[in-house]
DNA sequence: GCGACAG
DNA sequence: ATCTTGTCGC
């Protein structure tokens, strides 16, 4: 558990940074570089696993793993602090740099309007979108055949549930709008993004290959 | 005070 | 997230 002092010394950044968020139109095509980064932990380390992908293409570009010993603790609200540095560190390796990123979190559907997803995007100055498997914070509203994640009576994300039953939950992180989002899961066939999946099972692995050179 | 709570 | 136990399908 964090001290006091330091949950609010962290949760002060999340809301200064959050004022740097841009809610924008991003024009996703077939020529659009995808990352997606997702993190998996083994014996007190994080493996962050990042997949490239060009939107027209079944295979991806380029694989990455990085990793690095766990400073904190998983708090709700403050995934960032657990997850936000190695990813940050994943994405600038990144070559060529992606367009847009999806992150395994929130961004804007977030109770400082700053999660993961945000943060990564604002520091490492990317377009993001967050995709979590749970919703966090925001008011899920009807709105003709979809359903809206609201949050300050503005829309920020959206739920949506796969083929196979699956509710995920995406939201804005930064420099993309609600249409690029809608544009995005319409290209993927509002079925969760294939992409995340293939970066949390590169995560997973990597994890699982370094507890077995551990034991050996 | 109690329940909820991304990963 | 991870761990553990049990069931299902290829």
């Amino acid at each position: 558990m964090m001290e006091e002092v330091t949950l609010e010394f962290f949760k002060r950044i999340q809301e200064l940074i959050s004022r740097s968020v841009a809610v924008e139109h991003l024009e996703v095509d077939s020529s659009t570089i995808l990352g997606a980064l997702d993190v998996s932990y083994s014996n007190g380390v994080a493996f962050c696993g990042a997949v490239v992908w060009r939107l027209s293409e079944e295979v991806p570009l380029k694989k990455v793993v990085q990793s690095a010993p766990v400073n904190y603790p998983y708090v709700p609200g403050l995934l960032y602090v657990r997850e936000g540095p190695i990813m940050f560190s994943t994405v600038r390796s990144l070559d060529p740099k992606p367009s847009v990123l999806l992150i395994d979190g929130h961004g804007l559907a977030h109770p400082r309007r700053a999660g993961l997803a945000s943060m990564v995007g604002v520091l490492a100055d990317v377009p993001t979108i967050g995709v979590a498997k749970h919703i966090l914070f925001g008011d899920v509203v009807r709105h003709n055949e979809r359903e809206l994640i609201f949050v300050d009576d503005e829309p920020v994300g959206i739920v949506c549930t796969g083929d196979d039953g699956r509710t995920f939950y995406a939201s804005i992180g930064h420099r993309v709008d609600m249409t690029t989002i809608i544009d995005l899961l319409e290209i993927s066939g509002w079925r969760y993004p294939p992409h995340l999946s293939e970066a949390h099972s590169l995560a997973r692995s990597a994890a699982v290959s370094a507890e077995r050179s551990e034991r050996a």
